[in-house]
DNA sequence: ACGCTACCGGACGCCATCGTCCGTTTAGCT
DNA sequence: AGCTAAACGGACGATGGCGTCCGGTAGCGT
């Protein structure tokens, strides 16, 4: 007898499989999440029900496919906490995750969205923004990071850097590195800084339409 | 013999116009422009028919609900411009134009379309902009903005603005404050304000989906 | 080489939105 | 009050996305 495992793949699904994501990740980065399922299974060449069959929900696709994002996030936040100047990586991780975000419309839209069932990314998220908010407690001790700072002025930025994303696709890269510049320059200490007006929670939302 | 001209609406069809107006103001307003004509006809409580009659495509509807929005950015600019402290007006330009978009966020994707049949729309955007270009020519030569602000700055600072409406409607507007008081920030003038990297076109596009 | 079964994808039915047609209602003038 | 044309809105067919079923295909283990 043989009774193989269910979470083991024949080789043909692990290839579809494969190719589906590749086919999700290209096309959430350049179009956003707001696309067809079918579209991404027309891209990967294979029929709608094998994308349905390996990924039932919007949701487990889309987690799956930015996993390597967030990955990608969290490296750039521990690069930024190794760095011996916590200015210095404060202002790194500003510029990398902006990029990170131009370079991928849908991964800033999962940053945002809430999946009630994907643990695993939802926890990747949370240790981020904490290890950021660790990050900027330091570069504030250092007296480089405006002392009214708060972690949600990092969240504010990462959606007010999509809405760049959202309209003009094209010049995205170049906009988000100067919108990244700017937002150094809002952010550092100076005597020349006004108070702020009180900071807003902003939630992660579940949409996915 | 009548002969009524066309261009004077019987009463019926002009109560029914304003209910689609405001109608249209309003979902346009809470939920953006991605909104089906058929929701609009169905809260104004008009047939489709009615709706498309009047409207015949989503762009005059689009244009002529938000005429009213694009009358105030227009009076908030003329206003700064009427500030004798050049700063001064640039600054409340700055904030009370992230308030009318935090407050409206249709009005932020209609004002980053183009409408090729717009004239009059696309008319009273380019005033704002070379209006507020002036403004801002002012302002850094009284040494109060940054030498390297361009107008293109103002547009990714809207842009990002319409980005944090996108994902957190509840608190938008305190968001959209703190948000203006950033960017404040990052435009004034400073003795510790590092070089910026070059400023990117960003052209409004057509969509609409 | 063969058979079992996991796997594939075309096809189906459902629902929402689209823009338009047409029979009915009603405003406005005499 | 009666007439006429403007205006109304329900209904229609087309399009496209959704999730699922099922007959055929092909990997894998013997």
């Amino acid at each position: 007898m043989t009774s193989r495992l269910p979470h083991t793949l024949r080789s043909d699904a692990r290839d579809n499989r494969e190719l589906i994501l590749d086919a999700a990740r290209a096309v959430f980065a350049a179009e956003g999440l707001n696309v067809p399922m079918r579209e991404i299974a027309r891209r990967a060449g294979v029929g709608p029900a094998t994308l349905y069959r390996r990924f039932p929900t919007k949701e487990t696709l889309v987690t799956e496919a930015l996993a390597g994002q967030m990955r990608a996030c969290r490296a750039i936040v521990d690069e930024g906490l190794a760095d011996p100047d916590a200015w210095h990586g404060f202002c790194l991780v500003i510029e990398r995750i902006c990029e990170l975000h131009a370079h991928d419309r849908g991964f800033t839209a999962a940053f945002m969205s809430a999946f009630p069932n994907a643990m695993d990314f939802a926890a990747n998220r949370e240790y981020a923004l904490r290890s950021m908010a660790r990050l900027a407690r330091r570069a504030m001790d250092a007296g480089r990071l405006r002392p009214d700072f708060v972690l949600d002025d990092l969240v504010l930025m990462i959606m007010a850097n999509g809405g760049i994303r959202a309209a003009s696709p094209a010049a995205a890269v170049a906009a988000s590195r100067r919108f990244a510049a700017l937002a150094i320059q809002a952010f550092q200490a100076s005597p020349k800084a006004s108070p702020l007006p009180p900071a807003a929670r902003l939630a992660p939302v579940t949409l996915i339409p």
